[in-house]
Parts: structure tokens; sequence; C-alpha cells
DNA sequence: ACATGTCTGGAACAAAGTTCCAGAATGGAT
DNA sequence: ATCCATTCTGGAACTTTGTTCCAGACATGT
């Protein structure tokens, strides 16, 4: 009787097998550690003490341990949830959920946008438009509502991950954003009116409360189109 | 008296010399004919009928390439714009532009995302921005609703190039809904209400016009913070 | 013991970005 | 007209990375 599975994880094997799990934790542990440049296949296999081999007879390919990766993160951001909120904060709650995650470990927001359909993908989708039901926008909204959220996390997500990526190891953000707001200001007034008024509030600015005001300005129009006589 | 500036575009010169334009140029034409992983120096040297190394002489190097064609391609987007209309026109009208040049060179979406300091970026950010005054947008308020404009643009824009990077060349995009749709009513209806449900909805749904939706969403937000007395 | 299927480690390959450099082309100075 | 410095070209070569291949170690059932 043969075993076809591949997925046996048998009893004894030694224990410092290779695995999966293992593979893609220490895929994780690297790309917080280093950022998403550093994440090699062999990079991997040294921190593993194996070949790059070996971590291909686990995971198929650089695209499948990243989704993985992005997976562990993403539900663990998306666990403590509860359902007992308002559910206008039950996606706030979600989407700082997403977002802190995205905060803590920037390449998340690289693979979100890299590959929407993956499982996290929908399961943020979800967690975002379920609440809309209960906040009375008519089932035909629902999906645009849904997706236009969706689209508003992927796009603050990729760009933090394109910030991390450009400021080497971690590096001050309040220097970033007042070489920013300089390049903003040297900006012709006349061609840029309104870049230029703003790179005067750009360095004093916090991105979790800007990502959450833009979440209500989404939310008060969502309330606006569910009850317009209100 | 020696010049010392490099870009000195000389007046007599061989008909064919390569240029940064003719080669930006040939970038977008290898791009939207065979995809963004189809644009490689040696494509592009091979289509130029010279080396890589003349390349590397006029583009400091892939990236600055890309955003020269990304730059390229929404200043056009940008161009065709009315001042006359209303404000929320206008940012309807800005908003619809670049969705148009991504529809039409999904590439242009994985750029805007990786390097969101470029100036196109800038000038998007501009011209979603700039309406908001007339609209009676608090000062203290259009840092944060231009952002989420342009966070739901840009998370947009990577969807699309996301989409385009995984079919092949055009493919039926009927089809790649249909399975997608597929996908989604698989789930499990007691782990992904919501997601299960939007199935029914996804194979006939309009990218423009649930982008639009979306922005009307935000408008009315805005309008709502406006002056929530009225 | 032996055979079979599972798993490992590292060599080897292919593709792509980038650097290097020898030399052609060009325009000004003598 | 000749020479020279500079600009520009073409392609070879280097480096890094994802991926494939494969010889063999390990464990297990007969």
């Amino acid at each position: 009787m043969v075993r076809m599975t591949t997925r046996t994880s048998r009893t004894g094997r030694r224990a410092d097998a290779l695995s999966k799990e293992r593979i893609v934790a220490a895929a994780i542990e690297i790309l917080d550690a280093d950022g998403e440049s550093a994440l090699t296949f062999r990079a991997l296999a040294a921190r593993l003490a194996t070949g790059s081999g070996a971590i291909y007879w686990h995971v198929a390919n650089k695209g499948e341990l990243l989704a993985a990766a992005c997976d562990d993160v993403v539900a663990r951001a998306m666990a403590p949830a509860g359902r007992s909120t308002r559910p206008s904060d039950a996606v706030r709650n979600a989407a700082l959920g997403v977002f802190d995650a995205i905060d803590a470990h920037p390449w998340v927001g690289t693979q979100l946008i890299a590959e929407p359909w993956q499982p996290a993908v929908v399961d943020i989708f979800e967690r975002l438009g379920a609440p809309l039901e209960e906040l009375g926008v008519p089932a035909s909204g629902q999906f645009d509502a849904a997706s236009a959220l969706l689209s508003h996390l992927l796009g603050l997500a990729g760009q933090y991950a394109a910030g991390a990526r450009l400021l080497p190891p971690d590096a001050d953000r309040s220097d970033f954003l007042r070489d920013v707001a300089e390049r903003w200001a040297s900006l012709d007034p006349e061609e840029h009116p309104f870049v230029h008024r703003m790179a005067a509030r750009l360095p004093r600015h916090d991105d979790r409360a800007q990502f959450l005001a833009g979440i209500d300005l989404f939310l008060a129009g969502v309330a606006g189109a569910a009850d317009p006589a209100a």
C-alpha cells in the first residue's frame, strides 16, 4: 500500500526536519529583519542549514512561499476581532488590523497587491464587506463599496511597502517625510498649487490616522448612499 | 570652454541616433505589446538594433526607464481635462483619465505603486486634490481626502496590473472572471458569507463602473464632511 | 537484508540587470 | 587637412537570482 500523498508529516522523522511551516517561518524572519530584497533561496537555505533543492521539495516556487508567508501574517492580524461591535467599527477594526500588520511587515503590502487573488485578500474582502449588509447598504451597492474599501487598503499597502523598500533598514521616517515635503514645497505653485500647499502638512501627518480618516470618508459616503433621506 | 552638461541634444547627429525619447518609446511599445515581463534590456537593444551598453548611456537603470515610460503615459492621460466642469466632475475626470490609461497600459499600474514618489503620482495627487478646495473641504481635511482618493486609485491600479500579469497575452477577461466567481462560490458560506454572495455578481460587473462608484462614494463622504448641516 | 519511496544538499543552468571597455563618430582647435 | 577630446555605440563579461537536476542519505515495510 503506497502512500501517494506528499504532505504526510510522519511521526518519526528527525527533529530538525524541514517542513513548509519551518521554511515559511524562516522566510518571515528574513523578510522582517532585512527586507524584501534579502529573501533569496540561498539566504533561506543558509539560515536553514540546507540547500535550495531541499526547499523546493516543500515549496513550489518563490511566489508560493511569499503567499504562504503573507497568509500567515494576515491570518494572525485578522484573528482578534470581536463581533460585538457596531458594523462601522467592524469595518474600521478589520482595516486597522491589516494596516497594523502591514506597518509591522511592509513586505506584506507588496505581496497583497502583487497577487490580489490569494486567500489573504479574499479574507480581507470578506471582513470589509460583511458588515455592509448591517450598515443598510443595498445589495446592489455592496460589491462596489467593498471593492472600493479593498482598493483603498491595497493602495495604502502598496505605498507603505514602497516606502519600506526605499528606506534601507529602518531609518528615521521623519527625515524621509521632511525630504518629500521639501521637494513638494519646491514645486511651482502655479502648476501644483495643491501639492505645494500640502507640503506644509506633510511633516506632521500620521499615517495611521490618515488611513482611518480615509476609511471614515468611505463610511460616510456609504451611510449617505444607504439612507439618503435620513 | 567645456560643455559639462550631458544632455546636449546637439543639432547634427545622425538621424537614427539613440536618445532617451526613442528608448522610452520603444520600451512602451514592448510593454504594451508583450507585457511587463517582456521588457528586458536585451529585448530593448534588439528592437533598437544596438547593445545594452548603449542604452545605459542614456538611461541610468531599469527603474528610471520605467518611470520615464510611466510619466509619458500619465502625462498624456492628464492632458485633455477641461477646467470648466464642476469640481466633483474634475475629480471624476482626473480619476477616470488615469483609469483609462491603466486600462490601456496595465504596466503603468505596477510602476505607479512601485514608486509612489515619482512625478506622475505627484501630478495625479495634484489633480485629485485641487478640486477639494472648491468642494468646500476644510483645509485640515484636504490632505486626508486627497490621500484616500490616491490610495483608492493606486490600489485599483495595482489590481489591474496584477490581472494583466496573470493573463498571458490578452485572453478573454470574462473567462477569468468566471473562474474567480466559481472559486468564490465554492467557499464555505459559513466562513465567507459575503464573498460567497458576491460571487453571483462578479461575472457581470464592470471594472470602470465599479471604480467610478468608489470615487462617488468618496465624494459623497467628502460632501458630508464639507457641510454636515446641508 | 533489501527494496521503495521520502527527503536532503549542492552542483549546474538560464535569464536578467549591470558594468566595462575598445573603438567608431563627431565637432572644434591648430 | 589634421589632430584631439568628447560623445556615443556595440557587445562581451560579470553577478545575482530563481529554478532544475540528480546522486545519495534516511526511514520503513516485507
